[in-house]
RNA sequence: CCAGGCGGCCGGAUGGCCGCGCGCGGGCAAUGGGGAAACCCGUCCGCGUGAGGAAAGUCCGGGCUCCACGGAAGUACGGUGCCGGUUAACGGCCGGCGGGGGAAACCCCAGGGAAAGUGCCACAGAAAGCAAACCGCCCGCCGUCCGCGGCAGGCAAGGGUGAAAGGGUGCGGUAAGAGCGCACCGCGUCUCCGGCAACGGCGACGGCACGGCAAACCCCACCGGGAGCAAGACCGAGUAGGGACGGCACAUGGCGCACUUCCGCGCCGCCGUCCGGGUGGGUCGCGCGAGGCGUCCGGCGACGGGCGUCCCAGAUGAAUGGCCAUCCAUCGGCGCGGUUUCGGCCGCGCCGGGGACAGAACCCGGCUUACAGGCCGCCUGGCGCC
RNA sequence: CGGGACGUAGCGCAGUCUGGUAGCGCAUCACACUGGGGGUGUGGGGGUCGCCGGUUCGAAUCCGGCCGUCCCGA
């Protein structure tokens, strides 16, 4: 399924890739949450909000920030229930997601060890649940 | 070969695709972007580098940083507790000593003081700490239904209670008994000897006087200022109810320096100038160190010293990864072969499972706890063979 | 990073300082009162005292080490 977007070159003209930049404040997490724009999928939970306007107008692409809390696990749980979700978003953010959104994935306890075409698969239907899907990759979707 | 004990070490490997942090070099992007500012930052390529033995728990000890701090004596509080050594230091470690466990190798022990004092020892038991006598034993006298009973004394062997009952075992002794006498053991005191010491040993004397609990209060000896990298420093915007400095005013009082005493010190009100708080703003602190490895010397050892060599993570919503393949170690099942002390063990093949505990956050020395599996060395005991 | 509290019956708590018997309320069970329920009364059952060691004759209690929960401060 990573192949599939790999191939489509006509429709990664005008669908270009949106660069993915960190979320590193407790501020922007508290705003994303209070959005309640929310999906939970087995493995994950997605938060959106639309980004708050630079009045300069120089868009960074989207903003993504991870939650890893203590009630899934250790140090190791989280570290790796992280990695897993910062690869996946890193697969499917960029070409599926609207730019004009700060995003917030959240672990949950069977992000570490669920199946990572599974978690893929979740991240989609949770864009597309939270209408946060690109528009001209709508189609696209499984 | 089997069983056991001790010490040390490792803690998956290789490859493919796609990525991350930091450092260095180069190209592009510049009249560049974000921000109030300080300050931070792109993209492409190459090279280097990137978690642990416990990084964990945060139980001790230090370095470092800031704050506090005048001195003396005493008190309080907390900690440690056989002796000697080691160390920057320790509650760690090493070597001894004493006690306990084990057939042995070896393991375990908060192990100072109970004749400084206070307290406690439930239940049971006559009696629980100071000597005493419930059943009992015995001489004498009296009575007698000849079983024994009473009185006056002597005794603590035996019984019984208990965790513990005023040394233990044996012989002698006696009316019965008793350290009453003797031997051995234990205990205490003293002399001498060995040892730096803890302590051990020989001997003499005592004739049992000294129950246990100080992880009960306590006594003795020694140690201890407080806080922690969110320490702290600088930069930026920028304020008063805070601070510093200068001037004026000023007490007899109040407060503070853990407490007390003595001496000592600081602060309090007004004006001016400068600084200054929060907002988890930014940068530094932030990696050459009680450092790693090798080797030689001293020491039983912990450890110390010399020489050589290496530079070895620095994140901050937090890099060190995601996915996959093969191999190896290993586990379960089945089959075949070998071996056996009939419990098993070893080798090969096939199928399936499948990587333990766990993630640096200022640094270091320990302790404690978690951990699949494996390797090496030494020691004790048993069996077999030569 | 620093500090504190708690863990005892199904639930909420005493007992721990000062060591020997684990107790109270609710709930639960049986019986009685009632035509039945509720309610009341009487009686009963139920606890590895978070776990592992140590001290002691004896540990819920004292000491040490682990585990878990909660709460403060910076």
């Amino acid at each position: 399924m990573a192949g599939t977007a790999v191939e489509t070159t006509p429709k990664a003209e005008q669908c270009d890739v949106s660069p993915v930049t960190r979320l590193p404040r407790r501020a922007d997490f508290l705003r994303v949450a209070a959005e309640r724009r929310r999906w939970a999928a087995p493995g994950l939970v997605l938060q959106v909000a639309p980004r708050p306007e630079p009045e300069s107008g120089a868009e960074t692409g989207v903003r993504v920030g991870f939650t890893a809390t203590k009630k899934i696990g250790n140090a190791v749980t989280r570290n790796r229930a992280r990695r897993r979700l910062r690869a996946a978003v890193r697969e499917i953010i960029p070409r599926a997601a609207r730019p004009d959104c700060d995003y917030v994935v959240i672990a949950r306890g069977a992000t570490g060890t669920r199946a990572y075409p599974k978690l893929l698969a979740d991240l989609r239907i949770a864009l597309e649940k939270c209408d946060a899907l690109r528009p001209c990759a709508a189609g696209e979707a499984p």
